[in-house]
DNA sequence: CAAATATCCTGATAGC
DNA sequence: TGCTATCAGGATATTT
């Protein structure tokens, strides 16, 4: 379930990997995960002979500039999701292993004869094609999301102000990437816990100072989890593009740990269902 | 119109 | 041991 620091270290991965390399056309698996494009074909005439000029991410989307020869800096981006199961994979010679290859949807096959591979076996994931509009940064495709959870300077300032009138979960505000983009279940909950925060509290029964804390709790719990490379969880499906698994998970005071012991009361942690999503919390400090 | 629910999907795991 | 039922959940479509 890659979130904002999972996907921030997939874009750093495959900045460092793939930027500046020539491609040839990419091999395509499965059609299901591309979206907002005639054919998966027509991406690889694109893709044949263009390079990724950069890599950016807005909250859990990827976006890769595309450059070409022929048309420079066309404006064309290719954005990726990792859905719930997916993965990229970078392999130093040509080939995947056998048992990635049926899951490997697409697979960017560098001139040099090194790959990455978009893979996902639940196919959650999608693959769009878009085009950046004048000036803009963001293509239309990603025109829908809130701040980024990770880049902006005030990233709850549209969940405050949607907050202020609304009987909606707080925790179910936090998930609406429209509002604030790049916060998935996980570090919801974290956030929640930090921030001393019961989930099924009202949008309008914030403080000012509550949304500020919570702010300064996600900033720091965020930038921790990239630092670490993200969270694994236990059927280890986050990998970074090296297939290395997250450390993240190990500093998790809340999510996941039901039964346990709140590590600020000791309360034990209880796990709610809303939505058909769990989450995690202390009945007792989060107030 | 906002909000709740259904849908997609398969690997891992719990339980029998 | 081996089978089956259940669960996980992000985003979108559909229904209430």
């Amino acid at each position: 379930m890659p979130e904002a620091p999972e996907v921030e270290t997939l874009r750093r991965g495959l900045e460092s990997f793939a930027v500046g390399r020539p491609m040839g056309p990419p091999r395509l698996g499965r059609a299901r995960i591309f979206r907002d494009m005639e054919s998966p074909e027509v991406l690889q005439g694109l893709l044949d002979g263009a390079v990724f000029s950069s890599i950016r991410r807005h909250g859990k989307f990827l976006i890769l500039d595309i450059s070409r020869d022929d048309l420079g800096e066309s404006g064309l981006v290719l954005i990726l999701h990792m859905g719930m199961s997916g993965q990229l994979r970078a392999s130093a010679v040509c080939g995947l292993q056998a048992m990635r290859v049926a899951h490997a949807h697409l697979t960017f096959c560098f001139l040099d004869h090194t790959e990455v591979a978009f893979i996902d076996p639940r196919t959650f994931g999608r693959v769009y094609l878009d085009r950046l509009a004048d000036g803009e940064s963001l293509p239309p495709t990603l025109s829908h999301l809130g701040p980024d959870i990770l880049l902006s300077q005030h990233p709850f300032a549209k969940l405050r102000d949607r907050a202020v009138d609304s009987r909606v979960w707080i925790k179910k505000m936090l998930l609406d990437q429209c509002l604030v983009a790049g916060i998935g279940n996980m570090y919801a909950d974290e956030v929640l816990f930090g921030s001393r925060i019961d989930p099924r509290r009202e949008g309008r029964s914030l403080s000012r100072s509550e949304f500020d804390s919570m702010e300064a709790t996600a900033a720091e719990v965020l930038n921790r989890a990239v630092k670490l490379g993200g969270s694994s969880l236990a059927d280890r499906s986050y990998r970074d593009i090296d297939g290395d698994l997250g450390r993240f998970q190990n500093e998790h005071l809340a999510y996941g740990r039901e039964g346990e012991p709140c590590p600020r009361c000791a309360t034990e942690i209880v796990r709610i269902v809303s939505g058909g999503r769990s989450s995690f919390f202390c009945p007792s400090c989060q107030g």
